[in-house]
DNA sequence: GTGGTCTAGACCACT
DNA sequence: GTGGTCTAGACCACC
């Protein structure tokens, strides 16, 4: 799995990180159970901070995508990943609306919104048919 | 029209306002070409800093949402927002991935992350109704 | 002469009704000797501020552009306005630097912008001819 | 590179900040991926506000002038400064008009407006050389 | 009254 | 140590 970061965005590095995991896991790349690099090697692969790596981890681990046994390493949680609750989905309309506000100010149709959505699914899940 | 701001957030205080503004205008609360409040009076409305507003003001300026008129103040762009452009299109998938990546491990169907997005849109449309 | 104002400019409108007069001058829409606008018809005229109206003029006279006699009105200087001398020119060229050293960086060449400058001083001889 | 403000003048000092480094640039003393001091060091070094600095360094991020590189820290845009667009011209047209109306006015000749150009020029191309 | 600029000092997130 | 954010108070230019 290839991690892909922009040192110039504005987006931490390391929730850059998280998201690139969690897009690897979506697309099946990884799959529950399967083991992730370390912290250390990690970290040099991609030539960051050690605690870079870390932070991204902790964020995995604490929203359930990832284990971290102290021996075993780092693992895709196994039984997968939690399923969405109500909590989630409150904070995902709150991360939404105001995309969705913007795209109607810059006249972006319901239609047209929701067949962009349509397209990002395709390729998550085209990954694994 | 109202400002609701979060102050425990993570996400800016200007950041909050900049949506809570865009929001107005897609709900049509703020038509193009009607004044939103000076920076100062909307400082003190809300309580905060007026280099706060004003910071989200510069933005909002900045993104063609609202023009600052020598004589009127400030107000909203008059002759509507800048329509979505390729690059403007590019931002909103980069912001919708890690949305619908995550949405996708914790199972929640394309239809439902959909009829979700409607939902979200109809608060906006049907304000205009 | 026409008078076109910007309102939404960051250039302040004194400062944009100096340019213009001047450009009308330049133009030789408005003679040595000719008379100008009293303040108040002038700024009821535009729909600006007396006031501001008022600076401008109080800046042609600074500069030798224009004379204000108490009766005959505003009239532009009849002997001409004063030639350009060693304080003007090293302000010009204090002007002119940054702009050149930006047109330097984006990739315009020293052909290209002396282009354009002809082009400019054009419209205003070909005004003359 | 040599930062040298004039805090008597009208111009505000960012602008002139803004300024200054472009020059900078322009005259080749700072190379393209080239590093900048860092918003407090420079600051501390003119004996300004670490804000002021702040504000130009954002601005010269907008214009593409430089990178905020999350690692490498302040870097002036290592695939260039964005070429002239037309946009560019326009506004380099509207900033050069009021200068040639007014040499126009003070009998400064064509030739003459072009020659300093033309020696503005050689300030910053002869040090490529 | 408005927005624009500058200063100053503080806290935080990130690396 | 870095940049980002927020606060606060001051002065100025403009209208």
């Amino acid at each position: 799995m290839l991690i892909n970061l922009d040192f110039e965005s504005n987006e931490p590095i390391y929730q850059q990180l998280v998201h690139q995991i969690i897009e690897g896991i979506a697309r099946k790349e990884i799959a529950p159970g399967e083991g992730l690099p370390s912290v250390r090697s990690l970290a040099s692969d991609i030539g960051i901070n050690l605690h870079t790596v870390n932070k991204a981890y902790q964020q995995l681990k604490q929203d359930g995508f990832i284990l971290i046994h102290r021996q075993k390493g780092v693992v895709v949680n196994p039984d997968g990943v939690p399923k969405a609750d109500a909590n989630y989905k409150k904070q995902l309309e709150k991360n939404l609306r105001p995309l969705i506000a913007e795209s109607i100010c810059r006249d972006v149709s319901e239609e047209e919104f929701l067949r962009l959505c349509s397209t990002i699914f395709e390729t998550y899940q085209g990954g694994s048919a």
